[in-house]
DNA sequence: CGCAAACTAAACAATG
DNA sequence: TCATTGTTTAGTTTGC
């Protein structure tokens, strides 16, 4: 039969093909690598989450400082190159966003601006993630403020009108009322706001710098939150057509000189205008389009494309950018389903950035534990170098094809974009998936990086970015989630769409790939099942794929397999082989750099790699194998294993993030290619 | 430069 | 007939 001689001939004798592949051969280590997807610690690091948190809270602390001096710095370049315009910020992927004046106090910053941060890499994830929520406080309170005025004005002028008439008792009480009511909704808002900030500043998110007359927190101004507020503005302005109350509302919200129009809109403009040129969607990484302004740009729009409304969900076809205008007009007029949209949307911009926040918080960690002090220009060189500097350093260019020259000294100067995309993703465990998917690293900027699929599906999920793995891993890592450690092919192809955006697209394309892998590679077992045909992995093939990526870096290896084997925390082996072998280069070569983060990177995943080809399983008995090549799989991993959890044969996968049955149907078949994607 | 891996595309067959 | 599944080949890109 064709089924059994394709699984012959792949399975070269020695695969498994009653289904039960996984057995011995399961990676030991495995089943821990989704556990902390959310950054939940276990107990079994519960000491180094506590430390983690202590660090955490001292650069917190120094978060908001570094970030408006960054900002200051760009704008300060901006300046200079004549972009003052919040608008103007095409064409110019780096140094495209203009910075609102007063950078020193708290200033809403703009999507944009939030996106050359991320880009450029200059931040640490603490002062990301501090950055980001005082964005949201800031964004709050300067809405807030605004809304408190007009309304202030509204009730005194209507007092004003009622007392001169000196008639209708009825309306002034009835005014009365409402007012009485108004200042207890907001005073309901103010707790609640204030309890947000306190929360944000007992965790030493928010830092209320002294001296701040920007950041009066008003007694009525506060205590907002973001839909009370939304739903306010629509009551506010309810009396003024979309368009106007847009562009009245506008106006009298600018407070701040140019932040305004450029980041209010990040909350205000984009319910209150539908036709905002920034739209926030996915402006992690989608530069080119948010950077389209509609305004310099008339027949180029963000949410128009191809002839089609790229509104969420819409796709309306429009001949013409004038039909785009009606449809957009008509369809996406300032209506509860529109605001609906954009909150989603918001949400998942904001979902992204927590999530790279969140990813570059391990990063630092990682490096503050690594003692790898960024703001060294040069560390002392370490007393180890054993390794082939060789090995790093390329490593590190790699990572960073496109860093350019800079001040060793200012390290967090925002001097360069380093990558787009997944370049913000820190390389976490991953040790299921395998061998990364390097080709394209350039063409799609993609950093040489094993992204963990656990820890950043949110991400993949969300972003059109391709996931730098190779299909065979993914397909592999679809298999072993899989409860019965076995899937059909549809079911390959719905764990593909539903865990990365980028494969809800062009599927005649990646589906065939997914099929050649399967066909092609030996370590896929194809099963006669009950209910069809379903393919399994073998994973001793698989780890015979690996070729070897570091051959001449023994001595990394037998550093990590000498004093990390079996499972010792994963992190400690990183650790200690870094400090012992690459934290020289690292500090003498990238010190300052931006793209130290892809240099970690870079340095784990070789080290991910050296270790997961040499490396059999716990178990393995393959012959031919030496001793200390039956070490686990070094998919570096921030938290330490647990070893009895690691041995389960079950072990391999959580399926903790992973409900099989969540969007299962949902049938994300070939949708039309947007080239604009690519 | 050669090689191998990975990817893409496509042809083709079997099956439901 | 058509879509899906599976196999195979060929060509290209990329990294070593």
């Amino acid at each position: 039969m064709m089924q059994e001689s394709g699984t012959e001939t792949k399975s070269n004798g020695s695969a498994i093909q009653n289904g039960s592949s996984g057995g011995n051969h399961l990676l030991p280590c495995a089943g821990l690598r989704e556990g902390r997807s959310n950054g939940e610690t276990t107990a079994a690091d519960a000491g180094a989450a506590d430390l983690a948190h202590v660090q955490q809270q001292q650069q917190q602390q120094q978060a908001l400082q570094v970030a408006r001096q960054l900002l200051l710095q760009q704008q300060q370049q901006q300046q200079v190159s004549g972009l003052k315009s919040p608008k103007r910020n095409d064409k110019q992927p780096a140094l495209q966003v203009p910075v609102s004046v007063a950078m020193m106090t708290p200033q809403v910053i703009t999507p944009q601006q939030m996106q050359q941060i991320l880009q450029q890499q200059v931040l640490s994830p603490q002062q990301l993630q501090v950055l980001l929520q005082q964005q949201q406080a800031l964004m709050l309170q300067q809405q807030l403020q605004e809304f408190y005025k007009k309304q202030q004005e509204q009730l005194q002028l209507q007092l004003l009108q009622q007392q001169h008439a000196g008639k209708q008792p009825k309306e002034q009480q009835q005014v009365a009322t409402q007012q009485l009511a108004f200042q207890q909704q907001l005073l309901q808002m103010q707790q609640l706001q204030q309890q947000h900030l306190l929360s944000l500043q007992r965790q030493g998110l928010l830092t209320i710098q002294p001296g701040q007359p920007a950041l009066p927190l008003q007694p009525l101004a506060q205590g907002m939150i973001p839909t009370e507020l939304q739903q306010l503005w629509k009551e506010v302005t309810s009396a003024h057509s979309a368009e106007e109350t847009a562009g009245s509302n506008h106006s009298s919200l600018d407070l701040t000189t140019t932040c305004v129009s450029s980041s209010a809109p990040s909350k205000t403009s984009l319910i209150m205008n539908p036709h905002a040129s920034t739209n926030g969607q996915l402006s992690v990484h989608t530069p080119k389009r948010e950077s389209l302004s509609h305004e310099e740009h008339p027949h180029s729009h963000p949410l128009y494309g191809h002839g089609v409304c790229k509104w969420p969900g819409c796709e309306a076809v429009c001949e013409d950018f004038q039909s785009f205008l009606k449809h957009l007009n008509s369809e996406h007029a300032l209506d509860d389903r529109s605001t609906a949209q954009c909150r989603v949307q918001m949400q998942v911009v904001q979902q992204l950035e927590l999530q790279l926040a969140k990813d570059k918080e391990r990063l630092q960690a990682m490096m503050t534990h690594l003692h790898v002090k960024s703001t060294e220009p040069k560390a002392a060189p370490q007393p180890l170098n054993l390794v082939s500097s060789v090995t790093l350093s390329k490593s590190a260019s790699e990572a960073s094809p496109q860093s350019l020259p800079h001040t060793p000294t200012t390290p967090t100067a925002p001097i360069t974009p380093v990558t787009q995309g997944p370049s913000v993703i820190t390389t976490t465990s991953m040790h299921t998936v395998g061998p990364i998917r390097r080709r394209y690293s350039d063409k799609y900027n993609v950093p040489i990086s094993s992204a963990d699929i656990a820890q950043n599906q949110e991400f993949y999920k969300n972003a059109e970015v391709r996931p730098p793995f190779t299909y065979a891993s993914l397909i592999r890592q679809a298999i072993l989630e899989s409860p019965e450690k076995q899937l059909t092919l549809n079911e390959i192809y719905n764990w593909f769409t539903r865990m990365f955006a980028y494969f809800r697209r062009n599927a005649a394309t990646w589906k065939n790939a997914v099929r050649h892998n399967l066909s092609l590679h030996k370590c896929f077992v194809r099963v006669e099942n009950v209910k069809g045909a379903v393919w399994t992995v073998d994973e001793v093939e698989f780890q015979k794929r690996r070729p070897q990526k570091i051959s001449g870096n023994p001595s990394l290896i037998k550093n990590m397999q000498s004093s990390h084997a079996y499972c010792t925390p994963l992190n400690a082996a990183l650790q200690a082989s870094m400090a012992e072998n690459s934290i020289p280069l690292y500090t003498t070569a990238s010190m300052g750099n931006p793209t130290l983060g892809n240099l970690a990177s870079a340095i784990r995943e070789e080290l991910n790699g050296a270790m997961e080809h040499t490396n059999s399983n716990e178990s393995d008995s393959s012959p031919g194998r030496s001793p200390m090549q039956a070490v686990h799989p070094v998919h570096v991993k921030e938290e330490p294993l647990d070893p009895e959890e690691a041995e389960g044969p079950l072990s391999l996968v959580t399926t903790a993030n992973h409900s099989p049955d969540f969007d299962h149907d949902r049938d994300y078949e070939d949708e039309p290619v947007n080239e604009d994607m690519e």
